[in-house]
DNA sequence: CCATCCCCGTACGGTACCGTATGGAAACGA
DNA sequence: TCGTTTCCATACGGTACCGTACGGGGATGG
C-alpha cells in the first residue's frame, strides 16, 4: 500500500500524514522516526532532510490534525440548513464510523497526551474552538449567551465522552436498531435548551 | 520523598502501585522498569525477583487500578442514604480533587491504551461494572430496567467526557462560583428521568 | 555462631530509537 | 550535455530500556 502518488520521493506532508495516523495508531509515542520512515519505505535519510528533528514532525502532525478535524467537521455541518439539524449532524458524523474510525482513535489519544507541551496548546485552541461553535449554533436557537456556552459545554463533554466510549467499550453501548434510538435519545436530551423551567 | 515505610526492602505491592502511579503520569508507555526502580531507589536486580517480566509489571498495576478505583469509590457512594443523592455524589466525587487528580489522569491514560491487550480486558470490566452500578441507581428511582439503561450510559458518558475536559482543557469549564452552578446545571439533566414526557 | 534462604546490586548482551555525517543518484536549468 | 540543486540511503555513535547471570549481604532459625 504505502504510498503511491508521488512515487519514490516524499514531501513534509507525506511524513506529516504518517505521522499522525502512527498517533492514531499508538500514540504520541508512536511518532517515530525509524518505524514511519520504514512504513513509508524509506529511510531517516529523507526524514532528516524534511525535518530538523522528531518534535518538528509531532507539530506538522499536530497542525495536520488541528486544521482537518475541526474546521473540515465545521464546514461540513455548516451545510445544514437548520440549527437544529446541526447539532445534530454532529453528533452523527463523529458517530457513524465505526468502533475502528481512524478520527476517534487521534482524538483519544492526543486527549490522553494534553500533558505533552506540544500537544497541549493544540487541544487546548480544537477543544475552545469546538466549544465555542455549538455554543453558537444554541444561540441560533435563540438560547441566550450564557446558557448556550452552558449547554455547549455539556454537548460537547457528552460527545467526547460517546467518543470514549466507543472507543474503549464499545460492547457496552446498544447495537443494530437500538443504536440509533439510543442516539436520538441522546441528542433530545442535548437539544432540549430547558423549554420546561 | 521516594518510599519511606519498609526502608530497604521493596515488596511487589509496591512496584504495582508505582507502576499505577507511573501510568497517571505517562501512560502505559511509562512503565519502564529500571525508571521506576530508579524512583523507588532500587534497581532491576530487585524487580526481576519480584516479577517475571515488564508485562506482568503492567497487570499488577491494572489489578490495583480496577479494584481501587471501582469498587472502592462505589463503597463510598453507598454511603448515602438516598439513590439521587448518590448520583450526585458520584460526579462530586469525580469532579472534586481538581484537575491534577491524580486519579482522573490514570483513567484517561488506561481509556488512551485500551488497544493494549492487557488493558483491554480491565477496562472493559471496570466499563460494564459502573454502568451496572449507575442503571441500578436510576431503577431505585423508579425507573425501570430499559429507560434506566440508557440513563446510565448518557449519565457515564457525561462523566467520560467530564473527566477527558478537565484533563485536556480545563480552561474552558466554569471557573469559582460558576464552576458549582454549572455542575449543578449538569446534574439536574442528568437526574431528569424524563418526568416531564 | 553458623548455615540457609531471601532479597537485591552489578555487569553484561541485545534491541530500538535519535541524530549526524557523507556520498551519491535523480531531477533540473542553462 | 553538464553543472547544480534536490532528495535520499548508508553508516556511525550515543542513549534508554529489557531481560539474564551471578555474586553478595542481611535476616533468620538452629
Amino acid at each position: 500500500m504505502a504510498n503511491e502518488k508521488t512515487r519514490g520521493r516524499l514531501t513534509a506532508g507525506d511524513w506529516a500524514r504518517a505521522a499522525l495516523t502512527a498517533i492514531g495508531d499508538g500514540g504520541i509515542a508512536a511518532v517515530a522516526v525509524e518505524p514511519i520512515a520504514a512504513r513509508l519505505g524509506a529511510t531517516k535519510g529523507s526524514f532528516y532532510w524534511h525535518f530538523a528533528n522528531r518534535d518538528a514532525l509531532v507539530e506538522a502532525a499536530l497542525r495536520l490534525w488541528e486544521q482537518q478535524h475541526t474546521e473540515a467537521v465545521i464546514a461540513r455541518v455548516e451545510e445544514e440548513p437548520d440549527a437544529r439539524a446541526r447539532i445534530r449532524r454532529l453528533f452523527l458524523d463523529v458517530t457513524t464510523g465505526g468502533t475502528e474510525a481512524v478520527e476517534n482513535r487521534i482524538e483519544v489519544a492526543l486527549l490522553a497526551a494534553a500533558a505533552h507541551p506540544l500537544v497541549a496548546p493544540a487541544v487546548g485552541r480544537v477543544t475552545e474552538r469546538r466549544i465555542a461553535y455549538v455554543a453558537d449554533l444554541y444561540e441560533e436557537l435563540g438560547v441566550p449567551p450564557a446558557p448556550a456556552r452552558r449547554h455547549a459545554l455539556l454537548a460537547f463533554t457528552t460527545w467526547m465522552g460517546h467518543t470514549q466510549l466507543v472507543h474503549a467499550a464499545p460492547g457496552v453501548l446498544p447495537t443494530g436498531e437500538d443504536a440509533s434510538a439510543y442516539l436520538d435519545f441522546v441528542l433530545d436530551s442535548l437539544v432540549d435548551t430547558g423549554e420546561r423551567s
